[in-house]
DNA sequence: AAAGATTGATCAATCAATCTTC
DNA sequence: GAAGATTGATTGATCAATCTTT
C-alpha cells in the first residue's frame, strides 16, 4: 500500500504557498462568518444552530421521527450532545421522546406539530442567509468545481477507511 | 441603494436548487471534518484550536506581542473569550501578559520561549492536516475560483458594511 | 459482551455587568 | 463617556462512566 517506503523518511514540511495561504486564510474568514450569520438569523426563531439541524433532519425522516442513534449519525453529533440537545428541544415542546417499537432499548425523537411550525418557519430566511453568506457568491464554475473536488475527496477518504479495515 | 423597492414586495423563497442543496450539504461536511481533524491534530500538542490560532498570530507579530484588542480582532474572538484563552496560556507557561507601554488599560500578551517552541513544534503537522483533508484536494483551477469569489464577497461585504455607515 | 441511550463532572464559550484608565 | 480588559453567571459541548436491553 506504501509504495514510497523504501525511499528515505525525510519529513520535509510543505508549508502553504502564498496563494494556498490566501486561500486558507478567506477559508477561516468566510466560514467564521457564514456560522456566525447562521447563528443570528436563528436568534429570531429562539434555536441554535445545531437545534436546526435536528429539526431539520427529523421533518425529512419518514413519520417525523428517528431513533436517537440514526439521528446521531445524520448530523453527525456525540450521542450525548444529542441526548441534551433533545431534552432541551423536548422542553419547548418541538420535539417529543417516545419509546421504540420492537426494541425497549431504543428512543424515537419525534417532531411535533409544533416543532414542524417552528421549522417552517424558520427555514426561508435561513435558507436566504446561507445564500447570502456563501452560495450565491459562487459562479456556476465554482459551485461545479467544489463539487467535484469535495465529492473525490470524500471518496479518497471512505477508500481509506475501509482500505484501513483489511491491513 | 435598493433598487427593486418599487416592485411589489412579495416574500418568496428561493429554496436551493439540487445542486446547491448537494454543495451545501457536501460543505457541511467537509467543514465539520476539517474542524475535527484539525483538533484531533492539535491534541499531540496538548493545543486547542483556539489555543493555536492565539500563538500562531502572536507568532507573526513584531516583538511575539499584540494587545488584546487587536489580537482579538485577528483571530475575530470576542474579548472576553480571549482573556479566559490567553489566562489558560499563561498557566501552561506558553504567553505572558504585560503591561502595555504608554497606555496603562492595555495588556500586552506576550509568546515565550516555551510559547515558540510550542507553536514551531505543532505547525508542521498542523499544515499537513489542512492540507490532507482540504487544500491539496482542491484543484489549482478551483481554487484560483474560491479565491477570486471569496475576495469579491468579502468586498461585497465591506462595502456594505461601510455604505451603511452613511445611510 | 455489544448496542442504545443517559448521566455527572469538567471544560469552553457567551452575555451582561463591572472596573480602570483615557 | 468611551476604550481596554476582566469577571460572574449561564449555557453548551465533551469525556468517561453508568444503566438497560439485546
Amino acid at each position: 500500500m506504501n509504495n514510497v517506503r523504501w525511499l528515505p523518511s525525510i519529513p520535509v514540511t510543505r508549508w502553504l504557498s502564498d496563494e494556498e495561504q490566501r486561500l486558507w486564510r478567506l477559508w477561516i474568514t468566510v466560514t467564521a462568518d457564514l456560522q456566525h450569520r447562521i447563528q443570528q438569523d436563528l436568534e429570531a426563531s429562539g434555536l441554535t444552530e445545531a437545534d436546526y439541524e435536528i429539526l431539520a433532519h427529523l421533518s425529512e425522516a419518514p413519520g417525523d421521527s428517528l431513533r436517537m442513534t440514526d439521528l446521531a449519525r445524520q448530523t453527525l453529533f456525540q450521542k450525548s450532545r444529542l441526548t441534551y440537545r433533545v431534552a432541551h428541544l423536548e422542553t419547548l415542546g418541538l420535539v417529543s421522546r417516545q419509546p421504540c417499537e420492537g426494541d425497549a432499548r431504543g428512543v424515537l425523537a419525534v417532531l411535533t406539530k409544533a416543532g414542524r411550525r417552528t421549522i417552517e418557519k424558520a427555514a426561508p430566511s435561513h435558507v436566504e442567509t446561507v445564500r447570502d453568506a456563501l452560495i450565491d457568491h459562487l459562479r456556476p464554475g465554482t459551485r461545479r468545481a467544489l463539487i467535484a473536488d469535495f465529492e473525490a475527496m470524500l471518496e479518497t477518504r471512505s477508500q481509506k477507511v475501509h482500505g484501513a479495515h483489511h491491513h
